[in-house]
DNA sequence: CGCATTATTGTCAATATGACGATAACTACC
DNA sequence: GGTAGTTATCGTCATATTGACAATAATGCG
């Protein structure tokens, strides 16, 4: 890959991360306040500067931890897509990697006041965001609405164990959609490798108790890589208009 | 996403490309073979360093023109994801950022002495790769999958106009499966938003004329971005064995 | 105990898929 | 020109899968 004498331009690295969750039915991301210029007191993704001998997903943890006060993070991550490294900093030209942290709802560290200040936002209540961030989590939104439907990622917004109706308020949420809840139910306990029973049940919520499920081994993600377990047939959104 | 007065490390970044085609029924890869150590001698991603000011697209278009000698290259690239920094080149750090490009059959230069020389090989005929080039590889193998699953992106492989069985072909190149002739022509050709018919016919080939169609304008890949076009239902590949 | 609430199991029509048979429209070869 | 070989395209039918909704089950609450 590299051929030349002159040594090669250096750039500097970022990772951002757009961490979503599902709160009160609807899909809120991990905003933080920067106190700094550029874009200072401006909202923006949680992210920061990749350290030399350091690997882009061990940033990513690194910042997120950072900027959450949270040490062992929740969910499934994955790398979404690099941006830049032209227009768009300020200062210069910075290369950023994104990435996507798929998570059950987790408390962020009430800010100090010297720390860059993390809260989740409502993705229907985002305000102007810095750099390009709104563009980096429109891609995110987009490709969490897609994992949905081919993969069994959806379980990583609920805990180790949940209802079929946790699972399908988090189809909901991130698809903006009402989902049917006995289709749903088919669906999801008759997709084969997707999830299994746990033989507990949920006890002391309103109605009739829920059986605890979990996500089956073939669909459990191993630790740090892209999971490529695919859900077949797939789960698809209800998509009514054109396709483009 | 900065935060810290020191200034942040800086890293030497490429673009490798991973451009596949179908010629002869197969799924082949465009790889050059390296004039330089590391690795010299041996085969690799065309790629090369980001040049100051330059964007990551653009330095993946420029790298795989001058080493194919095509100036205008055919085809839809997006990006595929980012690799490393750490320990994927031994003479230190260097981040990655892998390409895609489907693109129709096209010549590359017959390699003069001084230049890499690049080459079509067979995706089933691939000698080891130099770097961590193999996993990048396998990535965009199964990236490419699925996108002719659920994107109209199997389209890119053939030209502007094409019937429905070179594109066929494509989808059975790059699955490695037989597909029946009759039910592809119908899932093709009934799904709305990704075909559309020229009112030509091919002429000279044996058999019958076959109709000539092109992409739907909704399904066509605007330049340079990424398509989020969905092909709704999905064409399947057949899947026998386990979902993992 | 009866009611409100949520979970789960069914039913049924509309669609989509997989496996093939049957034609149609050419080129190649006598 | 006629016949065989080839490929494209249209149809048919049994089998899933999906979407809409009825019915039943199992709780907590008053």
């Amino acid at each position: 890959m590299p051929e030349s004498h002159p040594a090669p331009h250096r750039f500097p690295v970022t990772v951002d991360v757009v961490a979503l969750t599902v709160r009160d039915g609807e899909l809120n991301v991990l905003l933080i306040t920067r106190l700094i210029e550029p874009f200072k007191g401006k909202p923006a993704l949680p992210g920061g500067f990749v350290l030399a001998g350091e690997d882009l997903q061990e940033a990513a943890v690194r910042e997120l931890a950072e900027e959450t006060g949270v040490e062992r993070l929740p969910g499934y991550l994955e790398q979404l897509g690099s941006y830049g490294p032209k227009g768009r900093d300020p200062r210069g030209d910075v290369l950023t990697v994104a990435h996507l942290l798929l998570a059950p709802d987790f408390p962020v560290l009430a800010a100090g006041s010297d720390a860059e200040h993390a809260a989740w936002y409502p993705v229907t209540e985002v305000p102007e965001l810095a750099f390009d961030h709104a563009r980096i989590l429109d891609d995110a939104l987009e490709r969490a609405k897609s994992k949905l439907e081919y993969s069994p990622l959806g379980a990583a917004f609920c805990g180790e164990e949940f209802t079929i109706a946790q699972l399908r308020a988090v189809y909901e949420a991130v698809w903006g959609t009402r989902l049917d809840p006995r289709n749903f139910h088919r669906k999801a306990t008759g997709t084969p490798g997707f999830l299994e029973d746990t033989g507990r049940m949920t006890t002391g919520d309103a109605g009739r108790p829920a059986a605890l499920f979990r996500l089956a081994p073939e669909s459990r993600p191993t630790a740090g890589h892209p999971t490529r377990a695919v859900l077949n047939p797939p789960l698809m959104r209800p998509r009514n208009g054109a396709a483009g």
